[in-house]
DNA sequence: ATTGATATGAAAATCATTCCCATCTAGCTT
DNA sequence: AAGCTAGATGGGAATGATTTTCATATCAAT
Protein backbone atom coordinates (compact mmCIF):
# COMPACT_ATOMS: atom_id res chain seq x y z
CA UNK A 1 0.00 0.00 0.00
CA UNK A 2 0.99 3.66 -0.29
CA UNK A 3 2.10 3.25 -4.13
CA UNK A 4 -1.22 4.66 -5.72
CA UNK A 5 -0.86 7.21 -8.40
CA UNK A 6 -1.26 10.82 -6.76
CA UNK A 7 -4.05 12.93 -8.79
CA UNK A 8 -2.14 16.00 -9.56
CA UNK A 9 1.54 15.36 -9.35
CA UNK A 10 4.24 13.63 -8.10
CA UNK A 11 5.18 15.05 -4.45
CA UNK A 12 8.16 12.33 -4.58
CA UNK A 13 9.59 14.37 -7.39
CA UNK A 14 9.33 17.09 -5.90
CA UNK A 15 10.45 16.38 -2.40
CA UNK A 16 13.55 15.17 -4.53
CA UNK A 17 14.23 18.86 -4.36
CA UNK A 18 15.02 19.59 -1.14
CA UNK A 19 17.05 16.17 -0.40
CA UNK A 20 15.82 13.02 1.05
CA UNK A 21 12.91 11.58 0.07
CA UNK A 22 11.11 10.80 3.22
CA UNK A 23 7.57 9.57 3.99
CA UNK A 24 7.04 12.65 6.00
CA UNK A 25 7.93 15.40 3.23
CA UNK A 26 5.62 13.10 0.73
CA UNK A 27 3.09 13.86 2.92
CA UNK A 28 3.40 17.08 4.22
CA UNK A 29 3.86 18.09 0.56
CA UNK A 30 0.88 16.29 -0.77
CA UNK A 31 -1.21 17.81 1.74
CA UNK A 32 0.12 20.96 0.95
CA UNK A 33 -0.84 20.72 -2.67
CA UNK A 34 -4.27 19.55 -1.74
CA UNK A 35 -5.07 23.22 -0.33
CA UNK A 36 -6.69 25.73 -2.61
CA UNK A 37 -5.34 28.93 -1.26
CA UNK A 38 -2.57 29.32 1.74
CA UNK A 39 -2.47 27.43 4.78
CA UNK A 40 -0.03 28.15 7.76
CA UNK A 41 2.25 25.59 9.01
CA UNK A 42 0.29 24.59 12.28
CA UNK A 43 -2.97 24.42 10.36
CA UNK A 44 -1.49 21.68 8.36
CA UNK A 45 0.06 19.82 11.44
CA UNK A 46 -3.78 19.84 12.44
CA UNK A 47 -5.14 18.79 9.31
CA UNK A 48 -2.31 15.57 9.44
CA UNK A 49 -3.04 14.86 12.68
CA UNK A 50 -6.74 14.80 12.34
CA UNK A 51 -6.47 12.77 9.27
CA UNK A 52 -4.67 10.11 11.25
CA UNK A 53 -1.28 10.73 9.52
CA UNK A 54 0.63 12.25 12.71
CA UNK A 55 3.68 13.72 11.52
CA UNK A 56 5.76 15.90 13.10
CA UNK A 57 5.19 20.13 14.00
CA UNK A 58 9.04 20.73 13.26
CA UNK A 59 8.51 18.60 10.35
CA UNK A 60 6.31 20.51 8.86
CA UNK A 61 7.60 23.58 9.74
CA UNK A 62 11.51 22.43 8.15
CA UNK A 63 9.64 20.84 5.16
CA UNK A 64 7.63 23.79 4.38
CA UNK A 65 10.42 26.35 4.92
CA UNK A 66 12.68 24.18 3.13
CA UNK A 67 10.28 24.18 -0.03
CA UNK A 68 9.94 28.21 0.47
CA UNK A 69 13.34 28.64 -0.05
CA UNK A 70 13.72 25.94 -2.86
CA UNK A 71 11.02 28.27 -4.61
CA UNK A 72 8.65 25.89 -4.88
CA UNK A 73 6.26 27.79 -2.55
CA UNK A 74 5.13 31.39 -2.16
CA UNK A 75 4.88 32.72 1.54
CA UNK A 76 3.33 35.49 2.73
CA UNK A 77 2.43 37.01 6.42
CA UNK A 78 -0.59 37.36 8.07
CA UNK A 79 -1.39 40.36 10.26
CA UNK A 80 -0.44 38.49 13.43
CA UNK A 81 2.66 37.54 12.05
CA UNK A 82 1.64 33.75 11.28
CA UNK A 83 3.90 32.67 7.86
CA UNK A 84 1.40 31.36 5.14
CA UNK A 85 2.49 29.03 2.58
CA UNK A 86 0.99 27.65 -0.53
CA UNK A 87 2.55 25.33 -3.37
CA UNK A 88 3.72 26.87 -6.60
CA UNK A 89 3.90 24.30 -9.49
CA UNK A 90 5.44 26.28 -11.49
CA UNK A 91 8.74 28.34 -10.42
CA UNK A 92 8.01 31.97 -12.04
CA UNK A 93 7.61 34.39 -9.70
CA UNK A 94 4.18 35.35 -8.63
CA UNK A 95 2.02 37.65 -6.88
CA UNK A 96 -1.27 36.59 -5.29
CA UNK A 97 -4.63 38.31 -4.30
CA UNK A 98 -5.74 36.58 -1.46
CA UNK A 99 -8.80 36.41 0.59
CA UNK A 100 -8.47 37.32 4.33
CA UNK A 101 -11.99 35.12 4.78
CA UNK A 102 -11.23 31.83 3.57
CA UNK A 103 -7.31 32.35 2.11
CA UNK A 104 -8.36 31.87 -1.36
CA UNK A 105 -5.74 32.98 -3.57
CA UNK A 106 -6.09 34.69 -6.84
CA UNK A 107 -2.94 35.20 -8.80
CA UNK A 108 -2.74 38.58 -10.57
CA UNK A 109 -0.83 40.24 -13.21
CA UNK A 110 2.09 41.93 -11.44
CA UNK A 111 4.30 42.76 -14.68
CA UNK A 112 3.89 46.57 -13.45
CA UNK A 113 5.41 45.68 -10.46
CA UNK A 114 8.39 44.30 -11.19
CA UNK A 115 9.29 46.49 -13.87
CA UNK A 116 8.92 49.17 -11.22
CA UNK A 117 10.52 47.25 -8.48
CA UNK A 118 13.12 46.67 -10.43
CA UNK A 119 13.72 50.39 -11.46
CA UNK A 120 13.71 50.82 -8.24
CA UNK A 121 16.43 48.45 -7.43
CA UNK A 122 18.46 49.90 -10.30
CA UNK A 123 18.08 53.74 -9.69
CA UNK A 124 18.55 53.45 -5.83
CA UNK A 125 22.30 52.34 -5.43
CA UNK A 126 21.17 49.37 -2.96
CA UNK A 127 22.22 45.88 -3.50
CA UNK A 128 20.54 42.97 -3.56
CA UNK A 129 17.03 44.67 -3.60
CA UNK A 130 13.83 42.39 -2.95
CA UNK A 131 10.03 42.91 -2.81
CA UNK A 132 7.06 41.92 -1.27
CA UNK A 133 3.88 42.62 -2.58
CA UNK A 134 0.59 41.29 -1.01
CA UNK A 135 -3.13 42.02 -1.95
CA UNK A 136 -5.63 41.58 0.35
CA UNK A 137 -9.33 41.59 0.01
CA UNK A 138 -12.70 39.84 0.68
CA UNK A 139 -13.66 37.62 -1.58
CA UNK A 140 -17.07 38.37 -3.56
CA UNK A 141 -18.26 34.96 -1.45
CA UNK A 142 -16.66 35.67 1.76
CA UNK A 143 -17.96 39.53 1.48
CA UNK A 144 -21.62 37.91 0.78
CA UNK A 145 -21.51 36.20 3.93
CA UNK A 146 -19.89 38.92 6.15
CA UNK A 147 -22.66 41.08 4.67
CA UNK A 148 -25.70 38.71 5.12
CA UNK A 149 -25.20 39.17 9.58
CA UNK B 1 13.27 69.12 33.86
CA UNK B 2 11.56 67.22 30.15
CA UNK B 3 10.32 70.51 28.94
CA UNK B 4 12.83 71.13 26.40
CA UNK B 5 10.64 71.98 23.26
CA UNK B 6 11.38 69.13 20.69
CA UNK B 7 13.42 70.18 17.62
CA UNK B 8 11.38 68.85 15.22
CA UNK B 9 7.40 69.14 15.53
CA UNK B 10 5.32 69.27 18.54
CA UNK B 11 4.81 65.32 19.97
CA UNK B 12 2.10 66.36 22.13
CA UNK B 13 -0.77 67.50 19.15
CA UNK B 14 0.17 64.77 17.77
CA UNK B 15 -0.67 62.21 20.96
CA UNK B 16 -3.60 64.42 20.89
CA UNK B 17 -4.82 62.10 17.76
CA UNK B 18 -4.86 58.54 19.92
CA UNK B 19 -6.37 60.16 23.08
CA UNK B 20 -5.41 61.34 26.42
CA UNK B 21 -2.07 63.26 26.25
CA UNK B 22 0.36 61.47 29.17
CA UNK B 23 3.45 62.27 29.31
CA UNK B 24 4.52 58.70 28.37
CA UNK B 25 3.22 58.82 24.64
CA UNK B 26 5.17 62.11 24.25
CA UNK B 27 8.19 60.35 25.13
CA UNK B 28 7.68 57.72 23.08
CA UNK B 29 6.59 60.07 20.42
CA UNK B 30 9.37 62.09 20.27
CA UNK B 31 11.84 59.41 20.26
CA UNK B 32 10.37 57.68 17.72
CA UNK B 33 10.12 60.83 15.44
CA UNK B 34 13.60 61.38 16.44
CA UNK B 35 14.75 58.04 14.55
CA UNK B 36 15.72 57.79 11.24
CA UNK B 37 14.51 55.07 9.39
CA UNK B 38 11.94 51.94 11.11
CA UNK B 39 12.56 50.93 14.64
CA UNK B 40 11.63 48.02 16.42
CA UNK B 41 9.53 48.54 19.63
CA UNK B 42 11.96 46.55 21.83
CA UNK B 43 14.53 49.10 20.22
CA UNK B 44 12.57 52.17 20.67
CA UNK B 45 12.33 50.76 24.18
CA UNK B 46 16.01 49.93 24.74
CA UNK B 47 16.76 53.24 23.93
CA UNK B 48 14.63 55.07 26.05
CA UNK B 49 15.98 52.94 29.14
CA UNK B 50 19.53 53.90 28.03
CA UNK B 51 18.76 57.51 27.90
CA UNK B 52 17.57 57.59 31.33
CA UNK B 53 13.94 58.19 30.14
CA UNK B 54 12.28 55.01 30.91
CA UNK B 55 8.91 54.07 29.96
CA UNK B 56 7.14 50.48 30.18
CA UNK B 57 7.44 48.34 27.13
CA UNK B 58 4.04 47.83 27.18
CA UNK B 59 3.49 51.42 26.83
CA UNK B 60 5.89 51.67 23.78
CA UNK B 61 4.01 48.58 22.25
CA UNK B 62 0.46 50.30 22.60
CA UNK B 63 1.18 53.73 21.80
CA UNK B 64 3.44 52.43 18.54
CA UNK B 65 0.37 50.35 17.34
CA UNK B 66 -2.28 52.80 18.47
CA UNK B 67 0.08 55.53 16.28
CA UNK B 68 0.11 52.94 13.25
CA UNK B 69 -3.69 52.48 13.44
CA UNK B 70 -3.85 56.25 13.51
CA UNK B 71 -2.60 56.41 10.18
CA UNK B 72 0.32 58.89 11.52
CA UNK B 73 2.93 55.35 10.98
CA UNK B 74 4.30 53.33 8.47
CA UNK B 75 4.84 49.71 9.49
CA UNK B 76 6.86 46.93 8.34
CA UNK B 77 7.80 43.28 9.18
CA UNK B 78 11.21 42.14 9.40
CA UNK B 79 11.68 38.47 8.08
CA UNK B 80 11.60 37.53 11.88
CA UNK B 81 8.07 38.60 12.43
CA UNK B 82 9.34 41.97 14.11
CA UNK B 83 7.67 44.84 13.38
CA UNK B 84 8.96 48.25 12.69
CA UNK B 85 7.68 51.45 12.80
CA UNK B 86 8.64 54.60 11.22
CA UNK B 87 7.21 57.74 11.86
CA UNK B 88 5.22 59.73 9.22
CA UNK B 89 4.50 63.26 8.90
CA UNK B 90 2.00 63.83 6.50
CA UNK B 91 -1.10 61.54 6.07
CA UNK B 92 -0.51 60.08 2.49
CA UNK B 93 0.45 56.53 1.93
CA UNK B 94 3.60 55.92 1.05
CA UNK B 95 6.06 52.98 0.42
CA UNK B 96 9.50 52.72 1.42
CA UNK B 97 12.84 51.54 0.05
CA UNK B 98 14.29 49.79 3.27
CA UNK B 99 17.79 48.99 4.16
CA UNK B 100 18.10 45.88 5.68
CA UNK B 101 21.39 46.68 7.65
CA UNK B 102 20.62 50.16 9.14
CA UNK B 103 17.27 50.66 8.61
CA UNK B 104 17.46 53.42 6.65
CA UNK B 105 13.89 54.59 4.84
CA UNK B 106 13.86 55.98 1.65
CA UNK B 107 10.58 57.20 0.14
CA UNK B 108 10.20 55.63 -3.78
CA UNK B 109 7.56 56.65 -6.03
CA UNK B 110 5.23 54.21 -5.64
CA UNK B 111 2.56 56.05 -8.65
CA UNK B 112 2.55 52.80 -10.36
CA UNK B 113 2.08 50.19 -7.84
CA UNK B 114 -1.00 52.02 -6.61
CA UNK B 115 -3.16 52.13 -10.12
CA UNK B 116 -2.02 48.75 -10.78
CA UNK B 117 -3.07 47.91 -6.83
CA UNK B 118 -6.64 49.74 -7.83
CA UNK B 119 -7.22 48.42 -10.93
CA UNK B 120 -6.83 44.75 -9.52
CA UNK B 121 -8.78 45.71 -6.76
CA UNK B 122 -11.29 47.40 -9.29
CA UNK B 123 -11.49 43.79 -11.62
CA UNK B 124 -11.10 41.19 -9.07
CA UNK B 125 -14.63 41.28 -7.57
CA UNK B 126 -12.91 41.47 -4.06
CA UNK B 127 -14.12 43.99 -1.45
CA UNK B 128 -12.09 45.95 0.89
CA UNK B 129 -8.48 45.45 -1.18
CA UNK B 130 -5.34 46.84 0.50
CA UNK B 131 -1.89 46.27 -0.15
CA UNK B 132 1.36 45.68 1.59
CA UNK B 133 4.46 46.41 -0.86
CA UNK B 134 8.04 46.34 0.83
CA UNK B 135 11.16 46.64 -0.97
CA UNK B 136 14.35 45.92 1.08
CA UNK B 137 17.99 45.93 0.11
CA UNK B 138 21.86 46.96 1.18
CA UNK B 139 22.07 50.70 1.07
CA UNK B 140 25.51 52.02 -0.44
CA UNK B 141 27.50 52.47 2.89
CA UNK B 142 25.72 48.57 4.28
CA UNK B 143 26.80 47.22 1.24
CA UNK B 144 30.00 48.65 1.54
CA UNK B 145 30.38 47.72 5.24
CA UNK B 146 29.39 44.15 4.33
CA UNK B 147 32.14 43.78 1.32
CA UNK B 148 34.64 44.70 3.38
CA UNK B 149 34.90 41.70 5.43
C1' DA C 1 -9.59 69.24 45.53
C1' DT C 2 -12.70 65.24 44.05
C1' DT C 3 -13.57 61.84 40.95
C1' DG C 4 -14.15 58.59 37.28
C1' DA C 5 -12.47 57.28 32.97
C1' DT C 6 -7.88 56.27 31.07
C1' DA C 7 -3.30 55.08 31.03
C1' DT C 8 0.70 52.75 32.97
C1' DG C 9 3.86 48.90 33.77
C1' DA C 10 5.72 44.66 35.97
C1' DA C 11 4.96 40.18 35.62
C1' DA C 12 2.61 36.40 33.60
C1' DA C 13 0.51 34.55 29.54
C1' DT C 14 0.34 33.71 24.40
C1' DC C 15 1.74 32.13 20.19
C1' DA C 16 4.36 31.08 16.25
C1' DT C 17 8.60 29.34 15.39
C1' DT C 18 13.15 27.27 16.37
C1' DC C 19 16.50 24.53 18.93
C1' DC C 20 18.13 20.31 21.19
C1' DC C 21 19.18 15.76 20.99
C1' DA C 22 18.21 10.94 21.38
C1' DT C 23 16.38 7.96 18.06
C1' DC C 24 15.24 6.48 13.35
C1' DT C 25 15.84 5.61 8.21
C1' DA C 26 16.86 6.35 3.29
C1' DG C 27 19.99 5.06 0.25
C1' DC C 28 24.34 3.63 -0.47
C1' DT C 29 28.24 0.06 0.20
C1' DT C 30 29.94 -4.35 0.97
C1' DA D 1 20.72 -9.14 2.35
C1' DA D 2 23.18 -6.96 6.19
C1' DG D 3 25.86 -2.94 7.58
C1' DC D 4 26.70 1.85 7.69
C1' DT D 5 26.12 6.76 8.23
C1' DA D 6 24.76 11.33 6.86
C1' DG D 7 20.56 13.14 6.90
C1' DA D 8 15.77 13.23 8.91
C1' DT D 9 12.42 12.94 12.65
C1' DG D 10 9.79 14.52 16.71
C1' DG D 11 8.73 15.54 21.56
C1' DG D 12 9.72 18.81 24.57
C1' DA D 13 12.18 22.76 26.04
C1' DA D 14 13.65 27.30 24.59
C1' DT D 15 13.12 31.70 22.21
C1' DG D 16 11.44 36.07 21.23
C1' DA D 17 8.08 39.25 19.96
C1' DT D 18 3.77 40.78 21.35
C1' DT D 19 -0.40 40.80 24.43
C1' DT D 20 -2.99 40.36 28.61
C1' DT D 21 -3.78 41.04 33.42
C1' DC D 22 -4.63 43.87 37.08
C1' DA D 23 -3.31 46.81 40.81
C1' DT D 24 -1.79 51.43 40.86
C1' DA D 25 -1.17 56.08 39.04
C1' DT D 26 -2.60 60.01 36.25
C1' DC D 27 -5.31 63.06 33.25
C1' DA D 28 -8.82 66.45 32.88
C1' DA D 29 -13.44 67.67 33.67
C1' DT D 30 -16.37 69.13 37.63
Amino acid sequence: MARNRPRTAAPSQEVALIGRLTQQRAIVLEALMAVEGFVGAQALHNRLTGDGTPVGLTTVYRTLTAFAEAGRADVVRESNGERLFRYRPGPDHRHYLICTGCGLSLPVDSEPVETWAEKIARTSGFANVRHTVELAGLCPDCNQRARGR
